[in-house]
DNA sequence: TATTTTAGCTAAATCGATTTAGTGACTAAC
DNA sequence: GTTAGTCACTAAATCGATTTAGCTAAAATA
């Protein structure tokens, strides 16, 4: 048994299908159509159970009432979390989201801007990769809208949400350092991110004002498809040799960093916060409940998902506006636990 | 400036669409288009950078290419990593997937399913909320091929994947009354939902094989939407009152419940493992790094999600095949921890 | 009475693909 | 020299909506 169509009722009711649209869109009134009539196809379109076929609709509108999400990883509580407020922010404006992990790379993530475009959505919201600039340049040529989260392009004229990473790090950093740890370590991925860029500025801003001289060895980048032996091996370097522990406090600049990290550090048997003290970004449920629960630069997903749907709805509902690229750096959330000891 | 259609092509090159659709589509040899003409489209798609319009072809072809995934929370890293599992393989096979988080919520799943309908999704991944039966029971007169996971009805014949909940929470059980727990505690959620179920099932069948009598003052059923609150007072009443301990062991029938759980326990200055034991189902990350990693019934979600998709790719591939439900049970993996001591 | 309005509706174009059923020109066969 | 086949391509229908332009009969106005 097929789907009920517009012409289905219309053929049923001996109408056209014209006078069924306009029923259906409740634009009987503005067409003049009689009461009676009105009734009628709203009774029959209830009892033959029509729905509309929104790939009809979008044909015809060019709008599909959906956005595409370009993450990283799904599985990434981070983008997972932040994936829900923006699917419910979506969901509040009538919108759907298709999620894409694009696992950091660039091509993946070029595929699938694509795939999306062809599949019409109405605009994007992309954590844009390294190396993806050209990408996003070619986006902005077009006329789909788009917000990029968590990162951005400083060449790029967009819109963007992203956090103030620098002032999270320089807070963080300057927590430990009042806390009088000395040499302050820190795990970062490629910093050609701006995001993982400003961090590690922030972090070495705060070892500058303290009169503490930067030293590179300190400063550990890992690729960003990293694994636990990536991170282990970074830490090894760091407090391996006992004769010579080269840090007394690490900044992680991730959360999976961070997860990674404990573990190792756990299981090599130093004790956080006395042999080490710990700051994160990102308050991951783990680190709630761990050996000592970890402070962290906690950063306002909701806020950043509600803001970037905002910004996206309004570029969709008027795309003739005369442009003014909304560039949002939202507030990070310092949540101090016990992992830098007291 | 538009998009270019095939009939830009066309018209560019003074033939027909029909001849553009069939060469950009491999089949030009089939409705034998001279070599040189086919190479000169392809060129000209080339150069106006033909983009597809996969709305347009949905409509004309029914087919989307497209499946849409009804999970309870896209946050939970639990449904994360599944979603994950399920756009990889789906990717593969050059599906995308749309995502809805129903909070468990059986009018937020009725009205997703309605929508992804209407968009005429290829296909579903449904983890069916409780009281959603008839929602299924209706797609299953339907037309739209669809699989359950992570629960299922029994009265209802569908294709579903699900782990043998009954025998990891069995083999759990079994665990603890080795290490010498006797008053062993299952934190759970609502068991209309045939998983949770089956979870209780096995953990009273491991008692009553070790001659303990079930004690159903030891069973907390939280529901769905919980918060620490509710974990916090079900965990109150087990080991509240120092003088009157109630458990020394409890087996968590979630990871949100037991991560939430060992927060609490941990707060409440209790010691893990020697004043009660832990055992959880899921293998989430947190409880690889807490005070002491915790001992659980890890599901395979790799292999649901791909047997999900696989399972769904036959079914819309092989729309016709005589039917024959794909009723899937994988095993757990146990993985010992220190949360039990030993 | 002739003309204009209005009420109430419909025909047909359109979005951009796919697909069926041909068409005309040329060659080969009987 | 008619018929049949092959080659290389095209016209037009179709999917299911939206939307513009227009039509007819009755009512209102001049």
């Amino acid at each position: 048994m097929k789907r009920t169509s517009l012409n289905d009722i219309a053929k049923h009711l001996g109408v056209s299908k014209t006078l069924v649209s306009f029923v259906l869109n409740g634009k009987g009134k503005e067409f003049r159509i009689s009461e009676e009539v009105c009734q009628k196809v709203m009774d029959v379109a209830k009892e033959m159970n029509y729905q509309p076929n929104r790939i009809a609709q979008g044909l015809r509108t060019g709008k599909t009432n959906t956005i595409g999400l370009i993450i990283a990883d799904i599985a990434n509580p981070f983008f997972g979390k932040l994936g829900r407020e923006i699917e419910q922010e979506a969901a509040r404006h009538g919108y759907r989201v298709v999620f894409s992990s694009s696992d950091e790379n660039p091509e993946k993530s070029k595929e699938q801007i694509s795939v999306l475009q062809q599949s019409q959505v109405d605009g994007f919201i992309i954590s844009p990769p390294i190396n993806s600039e050209d990408q996003i340049l070619a986006l902005s040529k077009g006329h789909t809208p788009f917000v990029l989260i968590d990162r951005y392009f400083p060449e790029i004229e967009t819109n963007y949400i992203v956090v103030n990473n620098f002032e999270g790090a320089y807070n963080a950093t300057n927590h430990l350092l009042k806390l009088g740890r000395k040499k302050i370590a820190n795990i970062t991925l490629n910093m050609n991110l701006v995001n993982m860029k400003d961090r590690t500025e922030g972090y070495k801003k705060a070892l500058i004002d303290a009169s503490i001289p930067v030293d590179e060895n300190l400063i550990k980048v890992l690729p960003f498809s990293h694994d636990n032996k990536d991170v282990s091996k970074a830490i090894q370097e760091l407090i391996g040799d006992r004769n010579d522990i080269k840090a007394d406090a690490i900044l992680f600049s991730t959360s999976k960093l961070g997860i990674m990290g404990i573990e190792c550090i756990s299981s090599m048997g130093f004790k956080i916060p006395d042999d080490i003290a710990i700051v994160s970004f990102d308050n991951a449920d783990a680190y709630k409940i761990c050996v000592s629960p970890v402070t962290v630069v906690g950063q306002p997903l909701n806020e950043i998902g509600k803001t970037a749907v905002h910004v996206l709805m309004n570029e969709i509902t008027h795309p003739d506006m005369i442009h003014k690229f909304q560039k949002i750096t939202l507030k990070t959330e310092f949540i101090v636990r016990k992992s830098c000891g007291s």
